[in-house]
RNA sequence: CGGGGUUUGGCGCAGUUGGUAGCGCGCGCGGUUUGGGACCGCGAGGCCAACAGUUCGAGUCUGUUAACCCCGACCA
C-alpha cells in the first residue's frame, strides 16, 4: 500500500484525557479511532494488526477442531432466563434493548445460552459428540467504569469457543487440549514468556474455578500470585494464603475496653488507638440467602474474601447485611462488631491469621466501643477451626510450599471455564448413548480477548518512539521510504515496492512529498518491523534496519533483503 | 456506584478585575529547502460541552445536565 492513499494520519501529540500508553500511541499512529469510553473503531493500520490476531487465534482452534460460526449480537431474553443470567441482579453488565413492540432483548455479551440452543437442535446422540464451536465477535459488557485505553472497554472484540462433551472425562481431555492450543496462541504472539496459566475464580460463569492466561503487563488490573520456582499462579481472588506470623514476646494485659466513637475501619482505629492493623480485628457480618447470620473476621491487615467464605459456608448466596439486621442482632452500628459479646445465633467464622496473637483488639459488639488486649481462651474461646478467608496480599505465604508468594500486575488475555452440565440442563440439551440411555452433556467456554491483546501488545511491544510489533502481527512487514524526489530514487522505490510484493511481502511505501524526519518518525511510530530507506547515498542497495535495534542500518542488495526479512 | 478533576478550531494549550476569542501543531496556496517531525509569506477553520439564569453586555459569574479522565468499589 502506498501511504499517499492512506487517509489515517500520525500526531505528535495523543489526546489529553488519554492516558493508557496502549489507546495513546494506537491513537497518535491512527491505529484506532475513540468514539467514546471504552468503545474504539479500527482505523486501516489497526485493522490489520487486530486481523493477524484473529487469524492466530482462528488456526489454531481450526487445529483442534473448532467449528467457526457467528452469533448474533442481539439475543432474546428467553434463553438467559432459562439459566438465570437474566436478571440485572445475577448479571449486572447486560447492555437491554427493545423491539418496537416492547420486548426486550439483550446485547450479547457471553454465548453460552444461544450456542447451546443451537446444538441442541443438532446434536442428539453419542455419535456426533463432542463438538467444539466458536467464533470471533463484538462482545457488549455494560462495563461500570471502561479504562486502560483496548485493555477494559464496552464493546470488544472477542473469540469465543464452546465444547460439548460425552462425559467429564471427555471433556477434561477437551480442556487440556484447547488449553494447549492457547499456550500455541501466546506463543505465536510474541508473549510466550511472559504469559501464565492461572488459576481464578469462576465468576457468573460457573462455581467451579476457571483458568486464566494472564499476561504479566504493568498496566494490568489483576494481581497475581506466583509460587516462586513453580508453574503455581493464583488470580489474587483465590489465591490460598497464611498471613505471615507476628513476632511476640509480650504476656496477656487485662482486657480494656476503648471508646472509639466514630473510628469506623482499620486506619482510624490504628489512629486512634496506636496499635499496628495486625493486632486489630476486621470482623464483617454476612447474611446467607438462607437468612443466617455471619461473623467473619480476620486480621486488620487483609479483608474478607468473599468466594473463600461462601466455600467454607458452603452456600451460594451471601451478601453484607443490612445496617438495619446488624441493629437488631447486635444492638450496635456497624464498625463496632467484633468477636467480644457475640450472640448466640452468630455463627463465626475466623481466619488463621487471627491466632497466635497476643494483647489483639477486635470490636465490642456496642457502638463506639472497642476492645483491646483480647486474648484467646481468656476472652474470646477458641473456635474448633481456624479458616483461610482472607484476600493474599504481598508478603503472605502459599500453604502447601510454604513459600512467600511473588507478585506481579497481568492482563487477562484469556480465561477457560468447566461449565459442566450447568447449560445443558437448563436449556434441555442432552444425548442418547449407545444404549439408548440419556445422557448429560459437558461443557465448557474457553474465550481470548482479542481486542484486549492487541493493547496488551502496545503496552508491551513499544518505546519512546512509538508501536514496535512482533512480525506476526504487524501491520505491514516493510517500511519503505524514499528519501528526495530525485526521479531515479523514485524510480529504484517503486521497483523495490513492486519486488517485495511480489514476493508476498506485505509493504507500506512512504511515497508521500515530505522531509525525512518526517517519514523515519513514522515508521517509528508504527512499529513495522523492517525499514527500508531508499537514498541517493544508498545507490543500487537498499539500506534496512529493524524496528527497535540500536545498531547502524545495513545496506544490502534485494536478495540479501529478501533474505533478511525471510530469516529474522 | 462513591470521591476528585476536566470540557475553548482536527490535536495540544492561553484567555487578566465580565466588554462578543488567541497561540503552537496540523491543513491550503506560493517560495526556499530535503537523512530524524525545516523556514518565510499569505490563507481557511471555533461562538467557547448543553440548557437555564444574573447582566446593558458572559468563554469568564450562578444553577442544572451531559460527556470524558483518574482513584476506589465492581468485573463472566
Amino acid at each position: 500500500m502506498k501511504r499517499s492513499q492512506l487517509f489515517t494520519r500520525t500526531s505528535k501529540t495523543a489526546p489529553a484525557d488519554e492516558t493508557s500508553r496502549n489507546a495513546a500511541l494506537l491513537i497518535r499512529a491512527g491505529f484506532i479511532h475513540k468514539e467514546m469510553a471504552g468503545v474504539y473503531t479500527y482505523l486501516p493500520l489497526g485493522l490489520r494488526v487486530l486481523e493477524n490476531i484473529k487469524q492466530i487465534v482462528r488456526e489454531e482452534m481450526n487445529a483442534v477442531g473448532g467449528q467457526e460460526v457467528m452469533m448474533t449480537a442481539l439475543q432474546p431474553q428467553e434463553l438467559f432466563q432459562k439459566t438465570n443470567r437474566w436478571d440485572d441482579a445475577v448479571v449486572d453488565n447486560w447492555f437491554k434493548t427493545k423491539l418496537k413492540n416492547g420486548t426486550e432483548l439483550g446485547l450479547g455479551l457471553t454465548h453460552e445460552e444461544p450456542i447451546t440452543n443451537i446444538l441442541l437442535e443438532n446434536v442428539s446422540s453419542y455419535k456426533n459428540l463432542p463438538v467444539l464451536v466458536y467464533q470471533i465477535q463484538n462482545k457488549f459488557r455494560n462495563e461500570k467504569r471502561a479504562k486502560s485505553g483496548l485493555m477494559r472497554g464496552r464493546e470488544f472484540v472477542m473469540k469465543d469457543m464452546y465444547s460439548f462433551a460425552k462425559s467429564q472425562a471427555n471433556h477434561d481431555e477437551i480442556y487440556e487440549k484447547v488449553a494447549a492450543a492457547y499456550t500455541k496462541v501466546y506463543a505465536r504472539l510474541g508473549l510466550g514468556n511472559t504469559t501464565f496459566r492461572t488459576k481464578a475464580d469462576g465468576g457468573y460463569f460457573t462455581e467451579k474455578n476457571s483458568d486464566e492466561y494472564q499476561t504479566l503487563c504493568e498496566a494490568g488490573e489483576d494481581t497475581l500470585f506466583h509460587v516462586p520456582g513453580t508453574d503455581l499462579w493464583y488470580n489474587e481472588e483465590i489465591a490460598p494464603a497464611l498471613a505471615p506470623k507476628i513476632e511476640q514476646s509480650e504476656t496477656e494485659k487485662p482486657l480494656e475496653v476503648k471508646k472509639t466513637d466514630g473510628a469506623v475501619g482499620v486506619a482510624a482505629l490504628v489512629k486512634l488507638l496506636g496499635i499496628p492493623a495486625e493486632m486489630t480485628t476486621k470482623t464483617m457480618i454476612y447474611q446467607t440467602n438462607s437468612g443466617e447470620i455471619i461473623a467473619a473476621a480476620t486480621r486488620g491487615d487483609h479483608d474478607i474474601n468473599e468466594p473463600k467464605l461462601r466455600k467454607v459456608l458452603g452456600v451460594e448466596g451471601l451478601k453484607l447485611a443490612d445496617k438495619s439486621i446488624i441493629q437488631t442482632v447486635f444492638g450496635a452500628d456497624t464498625g463496632c462488631a467484633g468477636l467480644i459479646n457475640l450472640p448466640d445465633n452468630v455463627r463465626v467464622i475466623i481466619d488463621e491469621s487471627c491466632m497466635d496473637r497476643v494483647n489483639f483488639e477486635t470490636g465490642n459488639n456496642k457502638t463506639g466501643e472497642h476492645v483491646i488486649n483480647v486474648n484467646w481462651g481468656r476472652d474470646v474461646a477458641i473456635p474448633e477451626q481456624f479458616y483461610d478467608i482472607k484476600t493474599a496480599i504481598p508478603g503472605d505465604i502459599h500453604p502447601e510450599s510454604g513459600l512467600v508468594y511473588e507478585v506481579h500486575k497481568g492482563s487477562e488475555v484469556g480465561n477457560i471455564f468447566p461449565l459442566e452440565s450447568k447449560y445443558s440442563d437448563a436449556l434441555g440439551m442432552f444425548y442418547l448413548d449407545a444404549n439408548g440411555q440419556q445422557q448429560p452433556v459437558i461443557m465448557g467456554c474457553y474465550g481470548i480477548g482479542i481486542s484486549r491483546l492487541m493493547g496488551v501488545l502496545a503496552e508491551k511491544f513499544s518505546d519512546d518512539a512509538g508501536l514496535n510489533w512482533p512480525k506476526a502481527i504487524a501491520p505491514f512487514q516493510v517500511y519503505l521510504i524514499n528519501i528526495g524526489d530525485d526521479e531515479s530514487v523514485i524510480k529504484r522505490a517503486e521497483t523495490l515496492y513492486n519486488q517485495l510484493q511480489d514476493k508476498g511481502i506485505e509493504v507500506l511505501w512512504d511515497d508521500r512529498d515530505a522531509r525525512p524526519g518526517e517519514k523515519l518518525a513514522d515508521a517509528d511510530l508504527f512499529g513495522i518491523p523492517y525499514r527500508v530507506v531508499i537514498s541517493p547515498k544508498t545507490g543500487e542497495l537498499s539500506e534496512v534496519k529493524r524496528r527497535g535495534d540500536k545498531a547502524e542500518a545495513s545496506l544490502l542488495t534485494i536478495d540479501a533483503l529478501f533474505d533478511s526479512i525471510y530469516h529474522n
